[in-house]
DNA sequence: ATGTCACCTGGTAGGTGA
């Protein structure tokens, strides 16, 4: 099973760019779970027609202007969940569904704007809550895949210029321990489970030809369970879509899950 | 480098968030 997340910054426009990527993923490379980020729909507006007709099932959770994931998947989506229970967020940020045995969180992690700002007051609070229900969940699913937009870098690997962004939002030792918090959890980083070329990226600015200079960050990711780990047969990050015309700033990250 | 993009309100631009 191969599953995928992307943040594609409004599903509205993005939507022709979905359906192609994963038109062009067929045999062996077909996608069967696709988490999106940042669909900015409300669920009224989903585009769930288009998605259906072209072979897929989708779970989707929205609101306007921001925010907004999905699921996509090539099998059924059962026990579907919206954002994290327990815990009162206006924010549209998380669904969770089973899919052939197993959890998939998909999760758009809060931006915290800055390090001094109410939004990472907000981004803490959130994070801590998003452990506190995973602990719970992997309980009952040790088979469980959360992805998404962490907002994060996991260390200085995932950023291009780490010394002048030492600090700054999703590069700041709090984030940071809260990742890690996740991995304690029992959830491995499965693109660093695999010999990756350096300077690595999942999202690059719109701005100062930030992807043809390759200044980036890697700030999404894929977290497996350790009942999962051993199936993790491949992990990479898909820079294709980032070269359309009109592209999202962030590109897809796709594990590859064998004997599921 | 106030550098881009998406979407909103409310208007023939400006604000917000990323």
């Amino acid at each position: 099973m191969k599953l995928a997340t992307w943040n594609v910054n409004s599903l509205t426009v993005r939507l022709p760019q979905v359906l192609d990527w994963l038109n062009a993923h067929s045999g062996d490379e077909a996608i069967d779970v696709l988490a999106l980020q940042e669909t900015k729909t409300t669920d009224d507006k989903f585009p769930r027609a288009e998605i259906e007709a072209a072979g897929y099932q989708v779970a989707f959770f929205g609101q306007k202007t921001y925010n907004g994931v999905a699921l996509i998947s090539r099998h059924p989506i059962t026990d579907v969940v919206h954002n994290i229970p327990g815990f009162a967020d206006d924010m549209a940020r998380v669904i969770t569904g089973t899919v052939n045995g197993v959890r998939v969180v998909g999760a758009y992690f809060p931006n915290g704007q800055a390090p001094d700002s109410d939004k990472f007051v907000y981004k803490m609070a959130w994070l801590t809550a998003l452990h506190g229900w995973l602990k719970d969940e992997l309980t009952r699913h040790d088979k469980l895949v959360l992805m998404g937009d962490f907002n994060i870098t996991v260390d200085d690997r995932d950023v291009w210029d780490p010394v002048a962004l030492a600090g700054t939002i999703h590069c700041t030792n709090e984030e940071r321990t809260h990742f890690q918090a996740l991995i304690e959890l029992g959830l491995v980083d499965a693109f660093r489970l695999f010999d990756q070329l350096e300077k690595s990226y999942s999202w690059w600015d719109y701005r100062e030809f930030a992807f043809r200079r390759n200044r980036g960050l890697r700030i999404d990711h894929i977290l497996v369970s350790n009942v999962l780990k051993s199936q993790v047969a491949a992990c990479t990050i898909d820079k294709a879509p980032r070269k359309n015309e009109r592209p999202s700033d962030h590109t897809p990250v796709i594990v590859h899950l064998a004997n599921s």
